[in-house]
DNA sequence: CGTCGCGATGTTTTT
DNA sequence: CATCGCGACG
């Protein structure tokens, strides 16, 4: 009881003791919010509170994973709640699925299958996409959903042309995914929404099991799930949310900033508590984040302070461009990684666009740096591992139309475009699924004999595989990939130009399945691993313990916290993005994403901009953001990138005025601090080298540091640290030694032989023959659980 | 029916 | 620049 209010400041404790009734907690960057969340959990078990009454609602797994392990160390395997949004609609649509018309193995749809479902919806609708594109309707009715309004409803208020499109499909869409049993992510939200509404016994037997609500990033929340909230704390209103509406950067996703500035309304009896103490940043920081941040009008001024020491001033750098940025952060995180002793994983990169990621990418690995992109994506989003998938969602939900047809000609098997068309009519028209029509094929009208037949072999495989659906994961895909003769099927389509072979994919999909059968021994079903894949993305897949630069969105940023951060591409159009500019809103939310961007930084910051940056193909000048102006820039370190002497740089040069700066330069308090900072670089002892170099005139001395950064850091990883990055350096590398043959040892496996290696860099996979069982490994992760034996 | 290659096309952020 | 969709050919 007495470490749950250790070292608390009086705002922590007052939050920690409350209890009963509703609380607002308002918590600044910084601010130790997690630790009063989870302190106030483990309280609330002290007092005798059963954990099964506590529900945690978080915006991403990250999150929740990061407040499980917090409360594991103060109050040890308590089964408290605590999840996503979706992830807690999700479990109780399962049971609640008939409903609203569904069976408990409805499917997810993630964005592409929904993507894919929309494109027919369109179709069947009959409406043509000439004035809005399919992505733009399903924005719309995305937008609707969150927003609970049904396809009634909106029929009854469209009024701009694109609702009124969307309107025509919403409904055909909305048919469509019940017929398929499938929901998608917004469904998961409106399902809930609407039956809590209008199911009172629901409502209460809810609101009574989970007695206390807490809900973090509130600020985050839309209309659906401020409905679900709320639905659940009439009865037992002890409702604890956390947020600060100056991190609300979900807008667009039809968060509304109302829910939190409002709270106080919606629950009058309410304690509110402020968190504006830092812990996390220096002074110069914070400065620099409140100055910008005060531009904004949508807020509730809050003074945030610290007691840290005050650190080093903020950085803002200019580089001539994005080839240039990458290769000098990537060389000072080198530089700092050798001399002062930093760790990689003490380095984060943000950046606007995913999409910015390719030349720091190439940058890390050729000064062998270790790195991670925290990306949704990527692995699931791989051919093979989508068929499988949708190989099991088949399996699991014959419905899965999706699905279906994804893999009805997956080996291809005489299945063309033209039979798959006529199934789907055909389906359409009995409102059945596709499965079903398949199973009718000699049915359809104007379908060839031979194709009849495939269909019919299709079925005939699919009934096959589904006696297995309740077999382990393992055998169940090993099953799989067997009889749909995959590995054959990927041979032959292989294209050549991929560095990762897709049989170790397939490989690490069975490695998943292998774990997540040994992580859920009871309820281990093909449904909820489904489940989880469809919620969890790999964004968090593997990102904890591994000592890597990290490298991610700002919107992916936020909740984390890295000594050194640096910010890219904080560039007009960029940030704010250009598409993000018509409203005053908008921009206000860009530039909360910016402060967020900048509060994730414990000790240095830096934000850079480049003179020009290539973009989709051909170079072009950029701007500076103008939030740059907002910035207090007299107490900031100003370092222009240092002019290289080649012709290319000097034609290019001369297309730019001398006066090139940042934007506004008859503000003359933007000119004065320009002049000041001039001086203040060769001061500068942030790095001295980068320093000295750009304020002089040697002439190339930036290329000089970075090269020796590069030789120095390579050997010193080399000893210290086996990393995925450090396996791509060309030569012999410590994962190595792992070959087909080598005899290894796995603390939870025993001795075991490596029967196969494939993959290269970091997706290097060892299969592994054990005593009693097969296992892959992605050496780049597992090498420390794999000790060779001599 | 399947594959290949071309042209056109469009690029934010995430559960 | 990269992916996607479509059209022509085998």
């Amino acid at each position: 009881m007495e470490a749950i209010f250790e070292g608390l400041t009086d705002a922590q404790t007052k939050a920690v003791r409350h209890i009963d009734g509703p609380m607002l907690i308002l918590a600044g960057p910084g601010s130790g919010k997690t630790r009063v969340v989870t302190h106030r959990i483990a309280n609330m078990l002290a007092h005798g509170i059963p954990a099964w009454q506590i529900a945690a609602l978080t915006f991403t797994n990250k999150a929740a994973d990061e407040m499980r392990t917090r409360v594991d160390a103060l109050a040890p395997n308590q089964p408290v709640w605590m999840g996503t949004f979706h992830r807690f609609c999700a479990q109780h649509l399962r049971r609640l699925a008939p409903m609203v018309g569904l069976s408990e193995n409805y499917s997810i749809y993630d964005t592409s299958d929904s993507k894919q479902a929309m494109k027919r919806a369109i179709e069947a609708a009959g409406v043509s996409t000439s004035h809005a594109s399919p992505d733009q309707i399903a924005a719309t009715i995305s937008h609707a959903k969150n927003r609970l309004t049904s396809p009634e409803m909106m029929e009854g208020q469209a009024l701009r042309p694109r609702e009124a499109i969307a309107a025509r499909v919403y409904p055909v869409y909305q048919q469509q995914l019940l017929t398929a049993n499938a929901v998608d992510f917004d469904d998961l939200l409106l399902h809930i929404a609407r039956l809590l509404r209008e199911n009172p016994e629901v409502r209460a037997e809810l609101d009574t099991r989970h007695k206390y609500i807490l809900v973090d990033e509130y600020q985050d929340t839309n209309l659906a799930q401020y409905a679900i909230v709320r639905a659940l704390s009439i009865d037992c209103p002890n409702l604890a949310v956390t947020g600060d509406p100056d991190q609300s950067i979900y807008g667009w996703r039809g968060a509304d900033l109302n829910n939190i500035l409002d709270f106080e309304k919606d629950y009058p009896s309410v304690t509110t508590v402020r968190l504006e103490k830092n812990y996390r940043s220096t002074p110069n920081i914070l400065r620099v984040a409140d100055q910008l941040i005060r531009h904004n009008t949508q807020r509730k001024q809050k003074d945030l302070f610290t007691d840290n020491p005050e650190g080093d001033a903020v950085v803002l750098r200019f580089y001539d461009d994005g080839y240039q940025e990458a290769d000098e952060i990537a060389s000072e995180i080198a530089a700092a990684i050798m001399g002062q002793s930093m760790r990689p994983s003490d380095f984060a990169v943000f950046y606007r666009m995913n999409a910015m990621t390719r030349s720091l990418e190439h940058a890390l690995r050729s000064h062998s740096l270790p790195y991670q992109i925290v990306n949704g994506l990527e692995f699931y989003q791989r051919r093979e591992i989508k068929d499988l998938l949708a190989y099991l969602h088949l399996i699991n939900n014959p419905s899965h139309d999706v699905a279906l047809t994804r893999v009805i000609n997956v080996p291809t098997r005489g299945i063309g475009a033209k039979t798959i068309s006529r199934l789907r009519v055909f389906a359409d028209f009995h409102g059945i699924p596709m499965l079903a029509a398949a199973r009718r094929a000699n049915e359809i009208e104007g379908l060839a004999k031979r194709s009849a037949s495939m269909v019919a072999k299709f079925v005939r495989l699919y009934d096959h595989l589904q006696i297995k659906a309740t077999a382990p994961l393992e055998d169940l895909l090993r099953y799989l990939v067997e009889e749909t003769a995959y590995e054959a099927h990927l041979e032959k389509t292989a294209v050549e130009q991929q560095d990762t072979s897709p049989m170790a994919n397939v490989d690490e999909l069975i490695t998943a399945a292998v774990e997540f059968d040994r992580q859920h021994p009871e309820d281990g079903s093909l449904d909820a691993f489904l489940e989880q894949v469809a919620l969890v993305a790999d964004t968090d897949a593997f990102e904890n313990e591994n000592d890597r630069i990290t490298l991610m969105t700002l919107h992916a940023a936020k909740g984390l916290e890295f000594p050194r951060v640096f910010i890219i591409g904080v560039e007009d159009d960029m940030l704010p993005h250009s598409r993000s500019k018509s409203s005053q809103l908008e921009v206000e939310e860009e530039r909360r994403l910016l402060f967020v961007g900048i509060t994730r930084a414990k000790e240095q910051l830096q934000l850079s901009c480049c003179k020009r940056r290539a973009m989709r193909g051909d170079v072009r000048p950029v701007i500076p953001s103008p939030f740059l102006n907002e910035l207090p820039l007299t107490e900031m370190s100003r370092v222009e990138s240092s002019p290289k002497q080649d012709w290319f740089d000097e034609e290019m040069d001369q297309s730019y005025p001398d006066s090139w700066d940042l934007p506004d330069e008859s503000d003359p308090q933007v000119r004065e601090t320009t002049d000041q900072n001039a001086e203040l670089d060769q001061d500068s002892d942030y790095d001295q080298d980068a320093g000295n170099q750009d304020a002089g005139n040697e002439q190339t001395p930036t290329v000089e540091s970075a090269s020796t950064a590069k030789t120095g850091t390579g050997s010193s990883l080399q000893s210290g640290l086996q990393t995925a990055a450090e396996m791509m350096a060309k030569k012999s590398t410590p994962l190595s030694v792992y070959r087909e043959g080598t005899q290894v040892r796995h603390v939870d496996y025993g001795d075991g032989t490596i029967v196969t290696v494939s993959g290269r860099g970091p997706k290097r996979i060892a299969r592994v023959k054990f005593a009693e069982e097969e296992h892959s490994f992605r050496l780049a992760f597992a090498a420390d659980d794999l000790e060779v034996v001599e």
